[in-house]
DNA sequence: CGCCTTAGCAACCTTCTAGTTGCATATGCG
DNA sequence: CGCATATGCAACTAGAAGGTTGCTAAGGCG
């Protein structure tokens, strides 16, 4: 299993890593946003009113591409971008294992001191 | 409730990004693994065997903490650093809101294409 | 068909970011 | 006291990230 103690899972957290940055910009985090309504929009549509390029978009949705929190589908003219919820549910389980380990360590930590 | 429509939280969004951020990096995915497990550390062993600088550490510690995820106090010659859990908690709370969003809409459009 | 819309690609610019090195300080200890 | 330990601060570098502009290609529509 990979478990041998001293790995500490470096791939899986690179990973981790990976979609956390993703969702470490504004911008991206709007973009995900709207994305959540359910409905695949275009780059156009996600652009909205935004104050930038549509450039600019399409670069933020590649990152978001390439950290599998979205899928995009060619219809037509337009390529249709729409939400990927696993890796956020990924990264909830991670940080759900994070704070466990926290709150345990410290009520550990804690019956130390009162015995 | 501030719900307009329009403003759709861009504050919280903001600080958000900034805590997506600050786990969006392998070593300080290390360091809060190494924070995680309850004890305060100290800079020095927090580098532990990395092949980094001290001061890329402490680069990185300050980073963690800007975003509010770590605390430190200097006691003697050392300043130990200790994990603050609140800011993944809304993390994930935040998660969780969006891919809940995401499944109602899915399912209301399903029931569209049904009926 | 001719034109507008929606995108992709590439080059370029500017601003952060991750890391390093060098030097100054303060605390512990024998 | 004198030296090793543990940090802090500042300057600097290389490379990545966020954005822009210009040009080209392909799908829709009157």
């Amino acid at each position: 299993m990979s478990r041998a103690g001293s790995d500490t899972g470096a791939a899986k957290r690179r990973h981790h890593a990976t979609v956390f940055a993703a969702l470490g910009d504004e911008t991206r985090l709007s973009l995900v946003a709207a994305l959540s309504a359910g409905e695949p929009r275009s780059i156009a549509q996600l652009r909205g009113g935004a104050k930038m390029t549509r450039q600019a978009i399409t670069k933020h949705l590649r990152v978001l591409q390439s950290a599998g929190l979205v899928r995009s589908a060619r219809t037509g003219r337009e390529s249709r971008f729409e939400l990927d919820p696993a890796p956020m549910n990924e990264l909830k389980e991670y940080l759900s294992r994070v704070s466990q380990q926290w709150d345990q360590a410290l009520s550990r930590l804690k019956s130390l001191v009162e015995s």
